[in-house]
Formats: structure tokens, sequence, C-alpha cells
DNA sequence: TGCGGATATGCAACTAATTGCATAGTACCC
DNA sequence: GGGTACTATGCAATTAGTTGCATATCCGCA
């Protein structure tokens, strides 16, 4: 059940609204997790149904009401309780790699297309967490803590992102090896 | 639908029962791909449905009777089709990092000895895949395609392996710049 | 006044994955 | 004969995630 504890987490840093949260997904986190707008609303129906968290309707002048949603201190117990839990190992799979399994009985050409498009948006991946990291070093000087931790989740995608374009690179090797080209 | 493929991809190798899957992803495939007996065999059971795979019970002595499943036309055509369509982007997720981000509300020692037990089990982790490419290289000069490509699969491991590791130590020098030592 | 776009919320249906449980044959040991 | 373990299969319930659709407010623009 991780989806809850990631709400429960930007919840702790002040009330927020759905929606808010959802742009701060596509904004911020998204680099290490996504979520639609459909479970975020289920999600806090949920916690609001399990009393973690109040909501509050707040009218806006401009644009539509919103429901600021705060956690309570079940929420902020639940929370807690969790970050000290075990942590699930994370999952090893990989579709490119069932792809190269069944290479044998697949079109070589057609996969190399394929192929190469997933190496090149592994490259721009890279390219973008690049200049992030690039722009957020720039006002290292004054990080509160939490900006420390969003670097360190840079850091990650950073480190995950360059083992997977070696790897790319590994297998551009043995593809070559075996005549598959584009 | 991964998983699907997935299945189908091991049967293009030959007729198993859903029990022989199951084990081979067990010893073979868990380094890269984990699916349990009740997965496989609701699998199973919908390939057939579909007509992707014929199923066949082959009486043994010895122990239970099994059912065999073969590859249909339908079901390589459905494989080949898989491997040539766009992959998808692996999911960024990772529940560190979320509990990074909410260690401002939590118990620091508690989440210390956790994070201490992640790093272990990620260090285990890749001791055996070490040991695993050293039985693999051994034998280099004898491999098939399919030796080749599982042996991909575990580079994959390694690199994205390796990259954890790092990541962790990096988090590591973060803890200890708080004070949060086990 | 009507249209597109951003803000804001949510239901319903579907697909996928997890967990717990149940069954049954055989082998081997004590 | 009873206990344990391995082979072999599967249902049912729950939880999680995806996709499509629906609704409503407000702004700016033509």
């Amino acid at each position: 059940m991780a989806l809850r504890h990631v709400v429960l987490t930007v919840l702790a840093r002040g009330g927020l609204s759905g929606y808010e949260i959802t742009k701060n997904f596509e904004a911020v986190y998204s680099h290490f997790w996504r979520a639609s707008h459909q479970q975020v609303y289920r999600e806090l129906a949920r916690l609001h149904e399990a009393g973690r968290v109040t909501a509050k309707v707040v009218t806006q002048k401009g644009r539509p009401n919103k429901n600021v949603y705060t956690l309570t201190k079940q929420g902020l117990d639940e929370l807690r309780e969790w970050v000290s839990a075990s942590t699930e190992f994370p999952k090893p799979q990989n579709d490119l790699l069932v792809k190269l399994l069944a290479l044998g009985i697949a079109n070589p050409q057609e996969f190399r297309v394929e192929f190469d498009r997933v190496a090149k948006d592994a490259e721009e991946w890279l390219v973008k967490l690049r200049g992030l990291q690039r722009d957020c070093l720039r006002t290292r000087k004054s990080w509160s803590e939490h900006d420390e931790v969003l670097y360190l989740a840079l850091r990650r995608g950073l480190l995950v992102g360059e083992a997977q374009a070696r790897w790319l690179s590994e297998v551009d090797v043995y593809l070559r090896k075996r005549k598959i080209t584009a």
C-alpha cells in the first residue's frame, strides 16, 4: 500500500487539495512517483473514510472551490509507523529483457527499431535529469532538508538511469554481434 | 499486460506445465521476473481461453498428472507482435525515497535500523548476482543464444543493483550528516 | 455569446497483482 | 499408519492501478 503513504507524506508538509497533490506529483515527484488524479482522489477519499485526514472546503476567487485535506493525529501515527516498518524489495521486472528472450521467434529488424527508440528515450531522460541536477546545485547553499531529500531523489534517478543506459549499450553490442542493425 | 507475454515467451521454447513455468521463474528468471503459481495458472487459463495455447494432459508415474501447454500459431503471432510493439517506460517508484521525505516527522533511529537492513539486503543481492556471474562465465564457450540473453539479464541485475548500492551509500552519507546513526 | 483551456472533482468499469485457502497424488521416513 | 515434503492445480477475496467518461467553475478571447 504505497500510494496511501505517499499521499500521507506530502500532506505531512501541510494541507493540500487533491488537485495540488496531483500537480505536485507531476512537477516535483514525477521522476520517482507517478499517480493519476483519479488515483489521488480515490486515495484521499479512503484516507478520509479512515480518519487519517480531515477535509475542509476552501472557497476561492477566480477558480472553483477546493477540498483541502489535513493530516490527523491518526494519519501522522500511521505514517510514522510505516516509515519504520520493513521496506519491500523493488521488483526486477523488465519488459525489454523478455523481448530479448523472445527474439528468436520475432522479427529482429522490427525489434531493432523499437530498441533504438527505447535507447533514445533513456538518453533523453538522462539529459533531462542532468539538467535538473545543474539547476539544483546552483542553489545548494540555501537548501532545506526537504530540498536535500529531493536532491537524493534526483541522484537515484541519475544512478539508476545511467545503469540502464550502460546496460542498453551492452545489449547493443550483443545485437550487433548478431547482425541485428537498424 | 506483461505476464501474458512472459508466459508466451517461455512457452515459445517448448511445451511446459504451469508448475514447470513457475519453477522456471523461481530458478532461472527470479532476478528479472517474479510471479506466483496462482498468477501463472490464471494466465494459462486465459491464454487457453483465447486460443493462444493448447493444453494436453500428460500422465506421469510417481507424481500427479500435469497439463502441458503449447503455443498455437495465434500465440506465436501475438508474441511476435508484442516484441515489435512499443515498450513501456519503467516506473521510477521507490518506497525508501518516500520514507526519506517523511523522515522529518518519523523516528530517525527506527528508520536507521530499517535503512541498514535494506542496505544489507542490497549487498547480499549483489553478492549473489556476482556469484551467478562467475558460474556463468566459466561456461562461456558453450553458450547458446538463450544463454547469452540470460547473461544479459544478469548484467542488468548487476548494473542496476550496483547503482542502487551506490545510491544507498549516498543516502548513508546524508543520514550521518544529520547524525542519524544506528 | 460561445469556445477553448486551466482548475477542480469524481464515478464506473476493467485489468492486474496479492493473499489465503483448498485439494490431491506420491514418496519417504519412523 | 501417521507425519512431512514435494509435485500439481486452482478458486475466491482483496487490493492496486488504469482508462474512459462526466461534471462544474472561471477566465480570456473573438
